[in-house]
This record gives structure tokens, C-alpha cells and sequence, in this order.
DNA sequence: ATAATAATTTAGACAAGACTAAAAATATAT
DNA sequence: ATATATTTTTAGTCTTGTCTAAATTATTAT
């Protein structure tokens, strides 16, 4: 049995883990996690004791098979089930994120089989992010910058890397929102800004405004 | 915030309050939850200070409207769960409930209502149980026993009072399982036997037997 | 009415998970 | 190489929810 808070941790050092560094530090998932150093210690060792973490003292932490198997589950279910209230309910690409946060934490697999099945067995998340398959497999993310893409590209905005108020409103004035349809039509050399067509209308972007949309292809 | 464990407690009230007696005790509480007596003052005490609940030592505790309201968003998500799990996953009649146990305790008012929608608002779960509404009114139950049909009533089995072996395995010869369509075609009024058709063969069953499978009105 | 029985509460302990403050280990800079 | 700063761990405390055993209150039987 894994406990809620253990899930937690796992989950955050897969997500760590992923980003690059062999073994993860203790602040680093402190940080993450919004919690205290010394409470991720405690929790380390009982992952440890439980095999689902390689842990030594002072060095960091990896996941063991058994762990990123079960953090990967977890990462599934959320995924999942964040694709579930977008597409069956009526929740938008921002408000699925807590439900989801609490849903992944119920227990069978029956579930997350048969919600998968209902659901198309989809590949990604509302965000653009790989849902691991039931094995742990998981594909490469759908979600790119919108200025990595060429002239006749299609795709939908699916969030933003920078979130101030300016640039919101700037995406708001030109209509494009979540889930918008974007079509590339050309792109200078020169400056790399880009012309694009929203709603029917064209549009010119720079390339700080093209590096700050994550879309995924459509 | 109602924590899960209260959440527990005051649905178990609530289930007992329904039952008959005006103040549910303390043990009947700690039957239900198969808990410790003591366990049971101790929440009491909590619910009390939270004012969810109107406990006077020794002398058992009621909900308050606060509670009851409470108590009934839980087994509103309980049963909304039973009826998504049921109807658009794969599940059977018996399997759905240890899950609609964790489901019921996700919290977000939107989640619930769209789920509703989504379902078409069903007014009873896969056993027949009412589901309240979003204000708590809970319509009457629709779970009768097949003893209480007359001929030409056509029904479908939803569970059964008598689990043994025996039974079950009397009903299995019979071809009766969950989601079997049952019509009444003639009962006897000496020993209140039925003659029932069941998947087109027609059958004589005791009083004993039609007083111990429940069933709704098709 | 009082003794016996049953139900309930209190007191004290425990486990999980979190925190603060202090100590120990590691990394960094001169 | 040593002093300083940072990171990590330890020790001890707190909260929630549980338990057992003992004490108290209510109920029942004579």
C-alpha cells in the first residue's frame, strides 16, 4: 500500500527526475512540493525502507523500478482524468488541474483501464503532456513553441510561459485564447517574427510573442 | 473544510438518521463504521465544535442543517459516481462501490454538477438508492422487494437481501442476476408464491425467494 | 429502590505526516 | 587549507484520527 502523501513524492521526483538530473535534492523537492526540508528527509526514508527509492544520505535520491512504476501510475491518472473533464465535462484547459490533483489518488485499476478505454486511450493531456501507458511508457511531449513551427503548420494554443498581465491582455486584444486555432502563413528570416491567421484574420507577430506560446500541432 | 474521516461520520449519521430514531447512539455509529466507540465521542465532539452535528453527552446527536446539508452533497457524489462508473465505464452493479467510497470525497461543487449533467441527472443509482439534488432533497427510495409486485409489474433485479451460497446459487440455476428484467406473471394467495418470467421461461418462486431479491420498477 | 448490565465517555498511548530549531555534512571562496 | 555559507539531517513537538483500558452514566431486572 502507498499512502496519499508518499504519491505526492513520488510523483515529484519523477517530475524532478525527468528534468535532468541524475539524483534529486532534497531542497529541490522541498521546493517543489511547498514543504520543509526536513519533512522530505523523513519521507525519503520511509520511501527507501519501502524499496520505492534509492536514497543515501546527503547525496540525493532516484526512483527504484517499483517506484517510477507507481509514480508513473500516478502521472497517468492525472493525466487521464484531466483529459476526462476537459472532454466529456465542461472545464476549460485551467480549472482541471486541483480536481485532477486529487483524483489521481483513487485507488484501482480497473479505473484507470476502463476510463482510459472510454476515453480513446489518448496520448496526451489538455496540455500538450504524454500520458504514460499502463506499463510506465511514456511518448515525448506534444507541446511546443509556437515559433518552432513553419508556414503551413496548424495548431492550437494550448498555454504561455509568460503569464503577466501585459502579454495577457496583448493575446487578449488579438483573440487568441486557449484551445484558439493557429495557422502559420509565413515567417521572415531576418527578425524570425511571424504572420499568422486567427479567426480569419491575419496577424503579425515578433518572435519574444511567437517564444511565448506553447501550442501543440494539430 | 470537512476533513474525509467527518465526512465519513456524517454520512453515517446521516444513513442512520434515515433508519427511524430521532438521536443516533454513539455505538450504532461505531458499528457502522466498524470503529471504536470511543473513536465515535471523540468525532462527535468535533462535528459539535464545527457545529455540523447536535451532540449531548450520553444521550446521542442529530444533524444539524449544516450537516445534514453536508452529509447529502457526499452521498449525492456517491451515488452520481455509481451511476457514471455503471453507465459509461464497464463496471457491474457490485464492483462500483469501494470506488464510489474514495469518488465521493473529491471536492469541487462544479465537478458534481457537471457530472450530473453529463449523466442526465439521474434521480437513482444502479441499486435503486435516491440521489439529492444539489439542495439536498432526496426523492423516495425505488428498491422494492419482488414480493411486493403484482402481476403484469415488470421490474429489473438490483441486488439481494440473503447473500449465502445457497441463495446465490439458487438464483444462478435460475438464470436471475443483476440487471435481470423480471414480469410478475401470476402470484398465489394462499403462500403468496409467483409465477415470474425470466429471460422468456417462467418460473415458480416461494415467498421466501421473491422476499429476498430487490428489485426496481421497469 | 437497588443491584446488575449495557452504553458511553475519559484518560493515556500510538502512528502518520508535518513543523521548528539546532546540529552535522557538504560545497564554496579566499 | 581553512573559514564561510549552504544543504541536509536529527531531535523534539504538534495535529488528526485511531486504539485499549478504566471510569462513569444510563438502563433493566428483581
Amino acid at each position: 500500500m502507498v499512502t496519499l502523501s508518499e504519491e505526492n513524492y513520488l510523483k515529484a521526483i519523477y517530475h524532478l527526475g525527468k528534468q535532468g538530473m541524475l539524483a534529486v535534492t532534497t531542497n529541490a523537492i522541498a521546493e517543489q512540493m511547498d514543504t520543509k526540508a526536513s519533512s522530505v528527509t523523513d519521507m525519503l526514508k520511509k520511501l527507501s525502507d519501502k524499496n520505492l527509492a534509492n536514497y543515501v544520505k546527503y547525496q540525493g535520491v532516484s526512483l527504484t523500478e517499483e517506484g517510477r512504476l507507481a509514480a508513473a501510475l500516478v502521472v497517468r491518472k492525472h493525466r487521464l482524468w484531466e483529459v476526462f473533464l476537459v472532454e466529456k465535462l465542461q472545464f476549460s484547459w485551467d480549472e482541471v488541474h486541483d480536481i485532477a490533483e486529487q483524483l489521481e489518488h483513487i485507488k484501482s485499476l480497473k479505473l484507470v483501464d476502463e476510463l482510459d478505454a472510454f476515453l480513446g486511450c489518448p496520448t496526451h493531456d489538455p496540455h500538450g503532456d504524454p500520458i504514460p501507458d499502463k506499463h510506465g511508457n511514456i511518448g515525448k511531449m506534444n507541446k511546443i513553441f509556437l515559433a518552432q513551427l513553419n508556414p503551413n503548420d496548424h495548431c492550437i494554443c494550448i498555454g504561455v510561459s509568460d503569464s503577466s498581465a501585459d502579454f495577457l491582455k496583448y493575446l487578449d486584444k488579438h483573440q487568441i485564447a486557449l484551445g484558439t486555432s493557429i495557422e502559420i502563413i509565413s515567417k521572415e528570416t531576418f527578425d524570425e517574427s511571424m504572420t499568422i491567421k486567427v479567426n480569419n484574420a491575419l496577424l503579425n507577430i515578433s518572435k519574444i510573442v511567437s517564444n511565448n506560446i506553447y501550442v501543440k500541432k494539430a
